[in-house]
RNA sequence: GGGUCGUUAGCUCAGUACGGUAGAGCAGGGGCCUUUUAAGCCCAGGGCCACAGGUUCGAAUCCUGUACGACCCA
């Protein structure tokens, strides 16, 4: 270990604590109460007048105001902030031993008796201390004031995006804003499982390591495994592992995960990404859309008290029903193409560019289309359902009757970002060998998100799949509009970042 | 992948147009201070100015490249 400066100092105060029998990191903690325990206690005797036990508090050192023969600190625990008030007459040598070497950041264990000081703030009047942990490196914690509206501001918060990202430890330490976020993140994802479990759902869990990948379109992460000599993808979505279930007699299953996709890292993309997927037997898109309104509105309600968020000045309600628009009519409505009218890629691109849209020359018609959908998506603010895609970038999904050229397929979009993808799923099992085949050529014209033909799914379909819907949903982006962000970094406690010489 | 901007003390930031050898607040150190809450007052510290080259008598500052990040575009 290396030390700068200030770690130094610490280390002296180290050797300070041990001089005077001190540990520095002790086995054992005696707490008898949280700080928000202990704060009611108090409240409660004020009200009754009973008397008050002696308590002991533990947290770590987030502020102190040294006075000379008295002092004032704030500790935290997981439950709050409480003040401290320091006394020399009462805690002889070991007054001078705080003043000397505790540090902010240190974790520390207050027993004393709880009061009020002279300007009314429910304190620890403190008669023993010890160190429960000292922090060698000084935490970056900032100094909080009421500002004149009553809002609390803090003065020289730790706020480089980066070195919060990389030292997550610390951001989550000194910024209670951002553990806020990630309780949410959680509570969602609770709540996502509660609704599901209620719904009939079974939660199942499926190969992340698959020796074929498929189910979306994405170029995969490749491992190996060694004993077998065998080459492992990591994979890039649940779906045909979930839809097996369903020829396996369970009527609605669903899995909460992590995904792996290899492509370009931003602040919208993380290689590694959680998503949920549930399948439901004997419904179509129609009854999925259902579900996922349901789902959706009584999540929000319930992590956040209302169906309505607030997601950079808009407020979006996702209280049912949702509005429904066709791909067809959304593009064509945003950009003015109508691409049913330009049934090839060569016909498209140049329509595109004559609207002086980005073609790529290489694109195949489908993305093509895809292109022209993101065009418009930064205005999908409100929820909506696009539904009726092309079937050539969507080869799991079910024809619509009486139109082969497009499939029973939609996508969510909520506050500008495509949230969620759902089809009426394919199990005819020659549509779906047709189908691979197509993509199959795709991938050898070029394509690398093509899905590779998988056997055993085919196989699976031969012994009967019940019709059936299924959606799978980002749930860092739900995370994202519960938690008011725009970048993915905000909802993953650990983001991918490039690393850094040292 | 392209463009713009950023990287200076533990933290938050000045300083960069116009090159002259490094600043503030907080945190930390030494004093004073027995009811403070961005406590206050006095004193003294703390820097490979992201990294590597170049121009120059002289570079945090100008030029080139690299790394990492943010934002915009694809």
């Amino acid at each position: 270990m290396e030390f700068n400066e200030l770690e130094r100092q610490r280390l002296a105060k180290l050797e300070l604590l041990r001089a005077a029998g001190m540990e520095a990191y002790p086995p054992r903690v005696h707490r008898t109460h949280t700080s928000a325990e202990a704060l009611q206690a108090f409240l409660a005797s004020e009200v009754d007048q009973s008397p008050l036990a002696p308590v002991t508090l533990v947290g770590r050192l987030l502020s102190i105001r040294a006075m000379g023969k008295v002092s004032f600190a704030h500790i935290e625990d997981g439950h709050g902030r409480i003040q401290l008030f320091l006394r020399s007459n009462e805690l002889a040598d070991s007054y001078e031993l705080f003043t000397k070497a505790f540090d902010l950041g240190d974790f520390v264990e207050a027993t004393g008796t709880l009061m009020r000081t002279r300007s009314g703030e429910v304190s620890l009047q403190v008669a023993s201390l010890r160190m429960l942990a000292k922090a060698m490196t000084p935490l970056p914690i900032p100094k909080e004031y009421e500002r004149a509206d009553g809002e609390v501001a803090r003065f020289g918060a730790f706020a480089d995006i980066e070195e919060r990202y990389r030292q997550r430890y610390a951001d989550l330490a000194v910024n209670p804003d951002v553990r806020e976020d990630f309780r949410i993140r959680s509570r969602m994802i609770s709540a996502l499982r509660r609704w599901l479990d209620e719904h009939g759902y079974l939660e199942v869990e499926t190969p992340v390591l698959q020796p074929i990948y498929g189910g979306a379109a994405a170029r995969p992460f490749v491992t190996h495994h060694n004993q077998l000599k065998q080459d492992l993808y990591l994979r890039i979505s649940f779906e045909l592992y979930l839809k097996r279930l369903l020829v396996g007699m369970y009527e609605r299953v669903y899995e909460i995960g992590r995904d792996f996709r290899n492509e370009g890292v931003s602040f919208k993309h993380n290689p590694e990404f959680t998503q949920l997927e549930l399948y439901c037997a004997y419904t179509d898109l129609a009854g999925i859309m259902e579900t996922v309104e349901g789902l959706l509105s009584s999540v929000a309600e319930s992590v956040l008290g209302s169906p309505r968020l607030h997601f950079h000045g808009h407020e979006i309600d996702l209280t049912p029903p949702w509005s429904r628009k066709s791909l067809r009519d959304v593009i064509r409505e945003g950009t003015g193409i109508d691409y049913v009218a330009y049934p090839t890629a060569e016909a498209l691109r140049e329509v595109m560019r004559e609207h002086h849209l980005e073609a790529s020359s290489t694109a195949t018609w489908g993305h093509l289309v895809d292109n022209l959908l993101s065009e418009v998506e930064s205005s999908l603010v409100q929820p909506v359902f696009i539904h009726d895609y092309p079937v050539a970038i969507s080869p799991l999904a079910k024809q619509k009757p009486g139109d082969p050229t497009h499939v029973e397929r939609f996508e969510v979009f909520i506050g500008g970002m495509e949230v969620g993808n759902a089809f009426t799923e394919l199990n005819d099992p020659f549509e779906q060998e047709a189908r691979f085949l197509e993509q199959g050529r795709a991938y050898k014209a070029g394509d690398e998100e093509a899905q590779p033909m998988d056997e055993d799914y085919l196989r699976a379909l031969k012994y009967g799949m019940p019709p059936n819907g299924g959606f799978g949903m980002g749930v860092d982006r739900l995370a994202m509009l519960f938690t008011n962000h725009r970048s993915i970094r905000d909802v993953l406690l650990y983001p991918h970042l490039r690393t850094r010489d040292a």
